[in-house]
DNA sequence: CAGATATCCTATATATTTAGTAGAATATAG
DNA sequence: CTATATTCTACTAAATATATAGGATATCTG
């Protein structure tokens, strides 16, 4: 039951994101100092959260990545089924077809209940709140 | 976010074992029969099971498991944990000392309030429910 | 006591996933 | 034109998951 990298570096991508939003892009070189995140690594972790709109991007000199979206529309939810892929603690939850013993198995049952707490947890933290969080940290 | 194959097996084992819970021991060959897993592979996700004490063991002929506890007073988060160690969505949730950033993290906040939840969810869950759901199905 | 049986223990193997690294191509500001 | 930043593709090392294998040990039964 871990999450990996992927999650908890865009998470932190993005709050960076957020700290900065409505400033003009923030270059991911900043972020991964900042943030401790190998570049290279972070560019990748970063590509599906364009290509599902919640970032934008500026190639070149002064670009950089700036939300597609306002803080408060984006949840943690979003945020790691996006780099992670759709969570569910095992994969007959959401492909009942591959286990001949899904229709009548009982643990089954409780794994999807697992499923709806995490995702339900995770759905009701929004970015904009962490965001607002950092700041104070940050002072 | 994955439940890796030792918690399944485990849980599927000791409802097999709950369903003739007082009626002596079942052996794993059985079990490993009926719900399909390697018999090899199922000793080995059994073992801290019996280091932990929550089955019992008889060796020899007409030997095999038994729980040593009642299925009411054993929850699911405990076979998971013990087959899996303790559940924590990210490392640094019970051990702030491996990240600096610990202290003042935000999304480590987050991930602490996840792990509440599954802990709580998996908690909420008795192996006695879990076997009395079965035999309903079973018929 | 002998033999069948079932657990116990340790070692090894394979496949998959994770977590990066590397390098060249592309686009843009100045 | 040049520096800069993202984009795209490929590759790799290490860890983890998922077993398989074989012999040792203990116990019941005849």
């Amino acid at each position: 039951m871990k999450l990996s990298t992927k999650s908890r570096y865009a998470s932190r991508a993005l709050i960076e994101l957020g700290l900065q939003y409505g400033e003009g892009p923030v270059k991911l070189k900043d972020i991964s100092a900042i943030q401790e995140i190998s570049l290279k690594y972070l560019e990748q972790v970063m590509f599906p959260l364009r290509i599902s709109g919640y970032v934008k991007t500026m190639k070149g000199s002064q670009g950089g990545y700036i939300l597609a979206r306002h803080p408060d529309s984006i949840t943690l939810l979003e945020i790691v089924e996006c780099v992670e892929g759709p969570i569910a603690p095992v994969d007959c939850v959401d492909h009942a077809e591959l286990c001949d013993r899904s229709e009548h198995c009982v643990t089954r049952d409780a794994w999807i209940g697992l499923k709806n707490v995490i995702r339900n947890e995770l759905g009701k933290i929004t970015l904009a709140e962490l965001v607002e969080k950092q700041r104070q940290i940050n002072g």
